[in-house]
DNA sequence: AAAAGTACTTGCCCTATGTCAAGAAATCAA
DNA sequence: TTGATTTCTTGACATAGGGCAAGTACTTTT
């Protein structure tokens, strides 16, 4: 790792995640007051513990979803390919978090996003079909998704936003504040594709920032 | 109306929308196969007719929202304000699309953005209450809701995407390509912030792109 | 330990877009 | 009709960020 470990990390390090805990349960992902514990555990059995190493892609563009992920640990990052051949980082998936490429799972397209693990990962795996079962037999589930979505929609409403209102060094600032542990894992150029700009403007940015905002 | 009207329109013009027939009916909103002809009669009946007048608030920044609209004919622009007092215009919803603001209304929080008719408008409004007891009582309306997000949610992520990795020009020529209605019936600087750019520079695309791409 | 690969920084130059201010044209108010 | 307002354009100048290429440092492979 370069500068970014010689400024933050206890010793030389690695892209690879610290050692944590996981997520203690595939539980911790449904929280919703109208789930009752029942509902929870038929829930949790619909899903399967995977432990996956790192690089693994868990979806490629022109692939149809059959499946969504609960990371208990690691990073999953998502990424689309410019027709000029670059790719640009669509988002970062961490603990706690779902990896789901919502398109293609419910609306049967293929997929125009990979997904790509940074790190070891140990993540509970849903397939679509337990997922439409516990969408029609659970209405608490179902008001959970929804909420879910509005969610997921308000982050990506407040990103394009973002991209128009706010400074390269602006939205740097904001993941550093936000997601610090994003900065200490991930190569610069994800970081980089992801705030939009090139790994070059960001090097400089971060430069501007160390000599003193 | 400035250069565009006398481009693209028959005669002097005015930023109110041509007399279009609106959508034949609210369920035209609801398309979906799982839906029967039943069902759609009592989603119908959830909705009041209104006809509002151009200039209307729907909702404004810090309100909860606590319905949404199936705009029959017209425009609403929703936007956000900048700490710095510009609006961002967000998105403009047409003829045929939802006027909703998914984050107030589903997570019960105060909106950051605020809709506002850009010309005469008819719309089928729907309060949040009549919306939640259809999405319980009919399954295959919640999957209709489960769809509609997750379009809603490409659509935003594509936009996110397209601020990087697009040029002001190319948004521009999209978005004349793709939705040229707008570009007749809204203000440039509308136009302009929604592409992220000033009305300036937007300005200097048109007159390049006028003299020859 | 050497070689190869990856991550990050830096310099040089260029372009897209922003800011500010003025002016022309169209629209609205009365 | 006249004056006020809004819309759009244009010019001069400033700045953020991109493209390319070289160089350094760290990491992985062998």
């Amino acid at each position: 790792m370069g500068t970014s470990a010689q400024l933050h990390s206890e010793k030389a390090g690695t892209y690879h995640s610290d050692v944590q805990s996981p997520v203690c349960s595939v539980q911790d992902f449904y929280h919703h007051p109208e789930l009752g514990p029942g509902d929870l555990e038929q829930i949790a059995r619909a899903h399967e513990y995977q432990q996956l190493s790192r690089g693994t892609m868990l979806l490629q563009e022109g692939q149809h979803a059959n499946a969504y992920y609960c990371i208990g640990s690691g990073i999953v990052r998502s990424f689309a390919t410019n027709p000029s051949g670059k790719d640009i980082t669509t988002g970062f998936t961490c603990r706690g978090q779902i990896a789901i490429e919502v398109a293609s799972l419910f609306l049967g397209v293929p997929t125009k996003e990979n997904f790509q693990t940074l790190s070891d990962c140990q993540v509970w795996k849903i397939p679509l079909i337990s997922f439409h079962k516990l969408f029609n037999q659970i209405p608490a589930f179902a008001s959970w998704g929804r909420e879910w979505m509005s969610q997921a929609l308000l982050m990506y409403k407040l990103r394009a936003l973002r991209m128009i209102t706010e400074t390269a060094k602006d939205r740097y600032l904001r993941l550093q504040r936000e997601q610090p542990e994003l900065l200490q894992q991930v190569p610069l150029k994800y970081i980089a594709s992801f705030l939009g700009v090139t790994d070059t403007s960001l090097s400089r940015i971060r430069k501007e920032i160390a000599r003193g905002n």
